[in-house]
DNA sequence: GGAGCATATTCCCGTCAAGAAATATTACCT
DNA sequence: AGGTAATATTTCTTGACGGGAATATGCTCC
């Protein structure tokens, strides 16, 4: 299990509306500060403000490159979220299958009548 | 596309540190706001405001019982959420993907000059 | 219908974070 | 080294949010 602060940290990040469409941004690949700034339409202090918040949650890299500095997804702290997230979605799936079993059993009940040969799954 | 304001607002609820804690002890199933309290060590009024910007966010639904009401996870607004984190992880493995194939053709180029017979893969 | 429990809402306060403008830092070039 | 472009940081203000206490609503049972 990846430790829960860290997805906390990365919901914290991703809640504000600017960082989000940064990162959205950045999916499409590295770009500089100044890309980010004009391509959103946030001056710049904001966007390097907004940055600093993600890379302090680990969602984003810098390169320097010449003088300007070149922002980059990674992909640890989603892959952490995805794992987090799917223990949720493996409950859900669960529960359907029980349903799932609860209605074949129910099936099975019905076929019972007729052929005396019904299976249950789960003890 | 799941809408993004959603996925938002979703990350908005989960920021909170005592939202998330509600979330993660609700996955155990369905409580009444009197055992959340119990069960997290807080009181009563945070709990119902936590629980009411959850409703919100759609991430939890409630059912009157008696006169207590049970606070259950909703699957959709994770559902959305991971349909978003899908298209980072599959953008990763793309070019993880890529990068198999440069591989492939620094190999390819390696033993070109052993046997004429390398192949490149994209157009 | 009143008593009592479970939950919701309100009010107030302290804190924190985002936005804007100004300034500081860093790196490149000549 | 000075000039300039790119980025980072500071300061300030303001609005939003969480926590606590008190109060209001709703439901059940007698």
């Amino acid at each position: 299990m990846g430790n829960i602060c860290l997805v906390i940290e990365t919901f914290t990040a991703l809640a504000d509306p600017n960082r989000f469409r940064i990162v959205e941004y950045l999916l499409g690949g590295a770009r500089s500060v100044g890309a980010i700034g004009e391509a959103l339409h946030l001056n710049q202090p904001q966007v390097s403000k907004h940055l600093r918040v993600l890379k302090e949650a680990g969602l984003v890299d810098v390169e320097a490159r010449a003088q300007q500095r070149l922002y980059g997804l990674r992909p640890e702290p989603l892959r952490e979220l995805s794992a987090w997230l799917e223990r949720y979605l493996d409950v859900w799936d669960e529960r359907l299958g029980q349903l799932d079993s609860v209605i074949e059993e129910l099936k099975a009940q019905d076929t019972e009548t007729a052929q005396p040969h019904a299976r249950k799954k789960k003890g």
